[in-house]
DNA sequence: GGCAATTAAATTGCGTGCAATTGAAGTGGC
DNA sequence: GCCACTTCAATTGCACGCAATTTAATTGCC
């Protein structure tokens, strides 16, 4: 029996699974909102700043166009936010929330509070877990 | 300004973002074993124990039949396993390796070691990081 | 034994992720 | 000013994930 291939042993596994639970446990709180999980994710950026290009978004979420050119198009057909060409430089396209994106930041109020009801136990650790996740992520990508 | 709702505060921001990086570590790892990340954990649980039925892989990897489905009949097509019905009950698939299969496990076996090392300073903290991971997962799959 | 309820895979449909390519727009060197 | 090079978004193609449905087989109840 070799120990070094034990799937529960892989850390890989463990934040993939538990990745995968976390974004099914936001799910019942984002239907709702009309919102997917990666969509949240895009929206809590432009809550934070609007005007945006795509490739300064997908730098902040380390994603590429390919999965967000789609995923935007998305949430513009939905009404919550529009592409715009710059006129400086046509190659960018900036986002700019729409009136209905941008209230739905208060009905997405309560989600963070909602998920940390669910961690119960483990709510102190949270700050923690997150930040060796990110310490583990620029190790990752940097090497 | 509000705080509950910032990107990098969020933990399932940092779990999201990591377990990516995760898989794109193990891809230059992978790809020469000709595997995706999520084949190379269905192996992992063969080469613990075979003749699984699809369910029971799924069960130990939190994975249904609309993913695995597929997936096993790329590895099938690949030479890796084979899928046998059942006789005693009709309903079920039985995962078998192949002789290519078993023999995949030598190669793999290089994998778990090169990826402690891109971990670098965090090495010693791994273990404590999967068991928070693992906990984690419980809570938010039984909540 | 007959039939409703349950179970296991497979299928369908959709939304990511991501590598690779394309096309259009800007930049730099000469 | 021209042209090679770079950059940005979009596109293409493929492999997941997962909800929902379908199909086939088994079980349980009477």
């Amino acid at each position: 029996m070799n120990d070094a291939l034990q799937l529960d042993r892989q850390l890989c596994f463990a934040l993939y699974a538990a990745s995968r639970a976390m974004t099914q446990a936001y799910q019942p709180l984002l239907a709702p909102l009309g919102l997917t999980y990666p969509q949240y994710l895009v929206m809590l950026v432009l809550w934070e700043q609007e005007g945006l290009t795509v490739k300064q978004l997908g730098e902040r979420l380390a994603l590429d166009s390919g999965t967000l050119t789609p995923l935007l198009k998305r949430l513009e057909a939905a009404g919550r936010l529009r592409r715009q060409r710059l006129t400086e430089d046509e190659r960018q396209v900036a986002l700019w929330l729409t009136d209905e994106g941008r209230r739905l930041q208060a009905d997405a109020q309560t989600v963070p509070a909602a998920l940390l009801c669910r961690y119960g136990g483990e709510a102190e650790q949270i700050g923690a877990l997150r930040d060796a996740l990110h310490a583990l992520r620029r190790t990752l990508q940097d090497g």
